[in-house]
DNA sequence: GATTAGCACTCCACCTAAATGAGTGCTAAC
DNA sequence: GTTAGCACTCATTTAGGTGGAGTGCTAATC
């Protein structure tokens, strides 16, 4: 059967209004509706076919009709293109200027929350690709030594390492330069086991202690930064009736606390495709608590290399154009807000 | 009336019974259930006498009875004392060295919320009583400076300062070394404009920069650490049916993310007395969503001057007992710990 | 005087039946 | 191809009915 005109017309009609009531559609509205001027029972018969092709369904006999997840599928691949939507005004609070990437982060994901009325993710770029900049030891206190490493994008890292031996200002002051010598410019990806053993060797002499510190440092910059995943409007699923009943809701919230299982949503972009921009409705998702909600992702850029990924999480029939509309603009802010002063 | 040894006895079976089973409990149950010998009929008259009293209440005619917050308060109050409880075992899971206060703090909000079943939130340690230990800026790129600041307990901070223009290393220094001088020792309540003030005029000839360096270090210092709240557990709230309902549900769930009115709660301590533990019940809590839970918090102390506070949320008929004991198994191990690796 | 057995009463929780109504599928007419 | 009409389905609502848990009161008993 073909997906004529027509046809392509009533389902999106059933799809609009399904998203914003939430309840199973009619033929009878949708020929009230629409300006196709059909009576109700041809619409039916279109609706038969539509559910016959697999893009609408019936809760159960004699109610309207929903979409199905292939329904909703082919409306935001096809119905949704292209439409640039109004710029959301959260430049304003993101430019606030904060130093902190943990509170920006926070923040995006908040305002995102209160702006679409969902539940959002955010990861927080991940500097893999980046460059040591700077590495140091300092002693703070005795047996105490302050190892402090700051990467490209200003990502600082400390660590402070408890030393057996003391060591002497002077070989601090060698370590230091060896450690810059050998670590600067370095991406953290390059900072391998040999690299390391190499170390070792040329700090020669005072092996132990040395040895010791390097392997802390070399630590400190592989620690992974565990999942660095903000959340923000968790409770909004409350307001979806259809994800708020208590297992769901229970579900949900656990998953978004926990937030091991949305690192497989956040890492999940075949990059730079459809300008970063994923939907995955239902079951298309990774996350089986998700499997009666849509989620809309997003990557975002900071620099060379800094990318992270925010992530929309809400009913099926979530507001697409809106969503999708909200992150590209916020996209493109956080790239300007990190251009300005990075 | 007076509360006699028989009243209490079987207001006590009452809330014993109410908190297993968060039914309301009849005069048979408590008849049969006790070491009393009473028959039903006497357990009515005694619960008549114990409604009136204002420590039980009938949810309608011809239910069974339930604690009010005023029964609850006394067997909090009184039928409680100097249980010690089982020791927990969640010392491997926190001895398991983390060096980083976040880390730790959130692992505690879980094993606590896992261990316990209900919602735990947990505020770092303030250290406004706490001494500066190390200061040191560096420079780690054109126009960038680094400054890190340790305060005792190994707290680290630090904040990428933009400077105008080039500082020399000599500059560098003799600032590393004003800094020092003049900071270290100090806690950070003692850091005033005056201290500052002082500190730029010393710093007499480079003037411009250097002070704009030392306001910028001041402000690290003194930069609130917004919120340091973690939480873990909410979804355990729907496990009580009393607390599971959407609206409640959904309000509590926001308090937690929101975080700001929890700060109410874990900042509320009338220092010291009670071993450090208090208990909220219903009303009592200055969290209005929190007007059907009960709270229990506990204060830990980190060395001199570094307190902060565990809190657990559950639904009134929360088992006391063992809240107040597992609280106090974990302020102790919490001291063990920082004793051993302070 | 305290305790208890007994009984009438209350009221929630649960069930069932009927009414409602939105929506469908099918058929026959346009 | 479109539409009006009608019989049918089924979730939801409403109303009535029943059972049971629990109470308060009273009168009998210890």
């Amino acid at each position: 059967m073909e997906l004529d005109e027509r046809k392509t017309k009533i389902l999106q009609a059933v799809i609009r209004n399904y998203l914003e009531t939430g309840e199973p559609v009619g033929s009878r509205t949708i020929s009230k509706y629409t300006d196709l001027n059909l009576s109700s029972a041809t619409i039916r018969n279109e609706m038969a076919d539509l559910e016959e092709m697999g893009y609408i369904l019936q809760p159960h006999t004699s109610a309207g009709r929903i979409p199905s997840d292939k329904g909703y599928r082919f409306y935001v691949d096809t119905m949704m293109e292209a439409k640039e939507r109004e710029v959301v005004e959260m430049k304003e609070m993101l430019l606030e200027r904060q130093d902190k990437m943990e509170q920006v982060l926070q923040r995006v994901a908040k305002v995102l929350a209160q702006n679409t009325q969902y539940a959002t993710l955010i990861s927080a770029p991940k500097m893999t690709g980046n460059k040591v900049k700077f590495v140091q030891l300092s002693r703070v206190d005795e047996g105490q030594i302050l190892a402090v490493i700051v990467v490209e994008g200003n990502v600082i890292k400390n660590n402070i390492l408890n030393v057996r031996e003391e060591l002497s200002d002077e070989t601090l002051l060698k370590l230091n330069l060896l450690l810059n010598t050998n670590l600067t410019g370095l991406s953290i990806s390059e900072i391998n086991l040999g690299m390391i053993s190499a170390m070792k060797q040329q700090a020669g002499i005072h092996s132990d202690i040395v040895s010791e510190v390097i392997d802390a440092v070399a630590d400190a910059i592989k620690a992974e930064e565990d999942l660095e995943i903000y959340t923000s409007g968790t409770n909004n699923i409350f307001r979806y009736p259809e994800l708020a009943d208590q297992e769901k809701a229970s579900e949900l919230i656990n998953t978004f606390e926990e937030k091991v299982q949305l690192e497989n949503l956040l890492n999940n972009d075949p990059d730079g495709e459809n300008t970063g921009i994923q939907v995955y409705i239902g079951n298309e998702s990774p996350v089986s608590s998700m499997r009666d909600c849509s989620v809309v992702t997003a990557t975002y850029e900071l620099g060379d290399g800094m990318r992270g990924t925010i992530g929309i999480v809400g009913p099926k029939r979530m507001d697409y154009d809106k969503v999708v509309g909200t992150l590209k603009t916020l996209q493109s802010k956080l790239d300007e807000i990190y251009k300005d002063h990075g």
